[in-house]
DNA sequence: GACTGAAAAGCACGATCGTGCTATACATGT
DNA sequence: ACATGTATAGCACGATCGTGCTTTTCAGTC
């Protein structure tokens, strides 16, 4: 990887922190550059334009998410087992934020009425995020381990639920019972459709 | 009412849809000043700071809330009926956001870990807000219609992550079928926790 | 209808925004 | 070690940011 790759690695990763933090929207150039110690034109020439860096920054991120997170799971055994494991693996992903939780989330509720290519590539991430849950529940179901008559994509978006629920239990509330509540409620979505 | 405090609260009612939108950090004086058809100065006086603003913008949207959501669930009667009347009176306010949906749910992403007296205010709304759910659902359990041994805060939870996934699902997915999955999710605790 | 206090506008400030152009420093292949 | 291209910095731009001071316009009282 050549030096300028490099770079560019490096500060797409440093973006991330600081986006979750203060938004795509809301991180400038100036601060990001300051975070990494370059300057600010010095940092800008590796990207056409502020809305390309977000673009950039959710392509970044997504990689890593496949990698920490989806990755993983996909190699917990089919069937709850795994449905359990993608779930763990979301909420180590959202805490390993050292601030702002998992980009995705902030990013959801910043951008969900701001029309344009970044908000059409996170909308791409989250439907895929969401059918990968409706997946893996599905194999649960062909396991035999969740009831034939369930609703796999009902399902997904309960879980989903789950995980804008912890994040903002968490962060916002900082709820020490955050972990607690949000595995009791994983637990009874899995025991209403179990088999 | 006077002229000033007039205009301060369409001032502050013509914020609440733009902050909606841009979020409470990123709507600007200048943007909400050309909105209102004011100009930036005479706008900035009924205010000590922009910060002053933002908090004065939640307080007229929590006794907009209280108004539109709260004390009409109130003379529904108790119990379940009164649980849900709450419930739908939310999902009538988020939809009543043009853009954005409810301004609580976004300024929750945008202020999670940026200390400070806005935040504080709005950790405060939430705390009321999840606290009023969970007696609501109390006094359902003792009118005998949910079990005896319901965690009403475990409830008020999980009732609080169906309103966050409806934002999500509505407005950032635009998904059609939102309306149906939200109603299914609250029946599925309904019925969980049904005596 | 004149007076007076409140409300709004005009104007200006230093800072920072996103974005370019130009020059310098560095890394890399020979 | 030198040449070359790439990576970074310097500098500048028009615009807009939050904020304050000063002036003008307006509303309400006698």
């Amino acid at each position: 990887m050549s030096k300028g790759q490099e770079t560019r690695e490096a500060i797409l990763t440093e973006a991330t922190t600081l986006a979750a933090k203060v938004g795509l929207t809301g991180m400038t150039i100036g601060q990001l550059a300051a975070h990494t110690g370059m300057s600010k034109s010095g940092l800008y020439a590796h990207f056409a334009s502020k809305e390309a860096l977000q673009i950039q920054i959710l392509r970044h991120t997504r990689e890593r998410f496949v990698d920490r997170v989806i990755r993983p799971a996909l190699s917990a055994p089919r069937g709850i087992a795994r449905l359990r494991t993608l779930f763990d693996g979301w909420l180590a992903w959202s805490e390993a934020f050292e601030d702002g939780g998992c980009l995705f989330v902030a990013a959801c509720s910043e951008l969900d009425d701001r029309p344009g290519p970044v908000r059409d590539a996170l909308v791409r991430d989250e439907l895929d995020w969401l059918e990968l849950i409706a997946t893996v529940t599905a194999a649960a179901v062909s396991e035999g381990q969740l009831r034939a008559d369930t609703d796999v994509h009902q399902v997904a978006y309960e879980l989903h639920a789950l995980t804008l629920a912890h994040q903002h239990a968490s962060r916002m509330l900082q709820d020490p019972r955050a972990p607690e509540r949000v595995h009791r409620a994983f637990d009874s979505i899995i025991a209403r459709t179990s088999a």
